[in-house]
Formats: structure tokens, C-alpha cells, sequence
DNA sequence: CGCGCATTATAAGCATGCTTATGATGTATG
DNA sequence: CATACATCATAAGCATGCTTATAATGCGCG
């Protein structure tokens, strides 16, 4: 209030510059997620694995034994999309339902043996879609990358 | 050749590191981009506008009078998939096909004024999912961000 | 000119996701 | 204990995308 005219001066002058380059940055990011999810789906379908499909796999390779429901939510998928993916990767024996005891209400979901070798295949796919991606990355670049992603991240939760 | 004992010693203290820090690269840039659609999409719906909607809007207000195939491409969707968008777009009186008259197997696809009012709307939500993306973030943070993004899409294309 | 082939838009049928509704089961509160 | 409400999985119906097939039209080459 010392000042009156001259109310945010900082602002004034950053925000166009801002606007204009968050504009371009915006177009980048989507436009990186989306090469690097087809660059992996095309990799994954020549295996026979669709986009939900390995989602499914994958979540569950990091932690089994969820309900449907926090499956679902951590998938950021609605529980009744999951459990019709839920209910073809059990015809095929690749995820098992078990009851759980105390809740007869919810299912526990486990991956099976059969599973195994797909996400072995996985696993390989991810890093190589990661090396091309970061081709002629420095490590530095990395770090930076995922830090400002991870801030962006974070102001969007 | 020359140090037998020593292939290539940079390669292998960095290869490990770098996959590591990959990985979770890969994660936040997936997190960052999806949470940006959600962003928008939820404020988009709240005006009637759907993901498959609004896209088509959004690149004919860059460019008109392209080929149903040509605008396809660019949409990364199949031709069917736009031409059936098309069909409810056009019928609610927001874009319409226009015979090209030097070969008639096509239409040019062009706005109505009816669209501009979307598009005000459009613009709008875009920047304030911007602004909630990068509150905090610094110009040169912006511009760090943009330039690795381009760099790695570059890796994908 | 004419015939094969490419291109454009569309159709049919399937996969996947969502919204809303429903039945079964748990939990809390009077 | 009983009744109201919450939660879990699922069903029904719609939206959107894809693959493959098809009809109309353009184009190139003999």
C-alpha cells in the first residue's frame, strides 16, 4: 500500500511471457505423455496386451491382495470398469478373486503364476520405451524433468 | 581398445542410476499429463463439453477447411471415429462439411458461429488449468520444462 | 481410353470407459 | 436389537475408440 501506483509490478510483467510459454508447455506435455503411452502400447499389443489389460497387471505387480474398490481408485478407473477387466484376466487365469474373510462383501485380488511371464515382458517393454524416450538424456536432465513434473503434479491433486 | 579392464566405465555407473530415475520420470510424466486432462475435462463438463468434443473444436479453430482424413490424422483418431463426432457435432450445428468441389469423395470441415461461444469457453478453462499447473513455478522453470518435453517428444516421434 | 490401385468417407461389430441403479452386506445410532 | 445409512461388487445402457469391410471416386500407367 506504500506505492499506489505501482500495485504488482511483477506480475504484470511476468504473467504474458508466462501465459504464452505455460501455452507451449501445456502442448508439450500432452503431446509427450501421449507418444510415450503409443510407443508402449505398440510394443505391449505386439504381445497381446491391451492398454487396460497391463494396467491391471502392472498395478498389481506392486501391490496384491487390494479390494476391487482401491484397485480401482488407484487405477483412477471407475469399479465397475475394473471388475469387467477383472472378470476376463480371471477367465484367462492371469488374476484370482479371494473372499475376503472378514468382509463378505469384497473380493481380494491376486495375480497368479500365470501372470508372471507377462509382466516379466512388461517390465522389458517399460525400459525400453524409457531409453528411447531419454535418448541423449544427461542424468542431470532427468532428475530436472521429473522434479518439475513432480512439482506440476503436486498442484494438481 | 586401449585398457582391456575398462570397457566402458561411464556407461556402467550411470546406466543403473539413470534407469532408476527413468522410471520414476516416466511415472510423473504420465501422473503430471493425466491429472491435466482430468483438470480440464472436469471443468470442461461442467459446460457440456466432452474430451472427444472439444478436441475437434479446439484444432479446427487452428485450421479449417481440412479433410475429414487430414483433420483425422492430426486428431490421432481413426476416420471413423471423427466422421461419427462429426455427425453429432454437425447436427447440433457447430461445424459443417462442405463438398470440396475438386473431388468429390471428400468434405472440408469448417466452424459455425455457433462454435465461437465454446471456443471463448474453451480458451477460458485452458488457461485457468495452466495457471493451477504452474502456480509456483518460475519462467525459467516453465521454459526448463518446455524444452525437455520438446526434447523427449522429439525421442518419440 | 481403360483397368488396377489408392484414397475418402462410412458401416458393422467389438473393446473399454462412464453414469446411474441395485442387491448384499457392514456399521452406527437410537 | 432395529432401522438408517454407507460400502462393495455388479448390471444396464450410453459414449467413444478401434479393426476390418465397403462403396464411390480419383489417379496412374499401359
Amino acid at each position: 500500500m506504500g506505492t499506489d501506483n505501482q500495485p504488482e509490478p511483477a506480475a504484470s510483467e511476468l504473467e504474458q511471457p508466462v501465459n504464452e510459454t505455460a501455452a507451449k508447455m501445456s502442448f508439450e506435455l500432452h503431446s509427450a505423455a501421449h507418444l510415450l503411452r503409443r510407443n508402449f502400447d505398440r510394443r505391449a499389443r505386439a504381445h497381446g496386451l491391451s492398454r487396460s489389460r497391463w494396467q491391471v497387471l502392472w498395478h498389481l505387480a506392486r501391490e496384491q491382495g487390494q479390494k476391487q474398490a482401491e484397485l480401482a481408485e488407484r487405477l483412477d478407473v471407475a469399479p465397475i470398469s475394473l471388475a469387467r477387466q477383472l472378470d476376463k484376466l480371471q477367465e484367462e487365469g492371469l488374476v484370482e478373486r479371494r473372499q475376503d474373510p472378514a468382509d463378505r462383501r469384497c473380493f481380494r485380488i491376486f495375480l497368479t503364476e500365470t501372470s508372471k511371464p507377462a509382466l516379466e515382458v512388461l517390465r522389458g517393454l517399460a525400459r525400453e520405451t524409457r531409453s528411447q524416450a531419454l535418448e541423449g538424456f544427461s542424468l542431470v536432465e532427468v532428475e530436472q524433468l521429473q522434479r518439475l513434473l513432480g512439482k506440476l503434479r503436486e498442484n494438481l491433486v
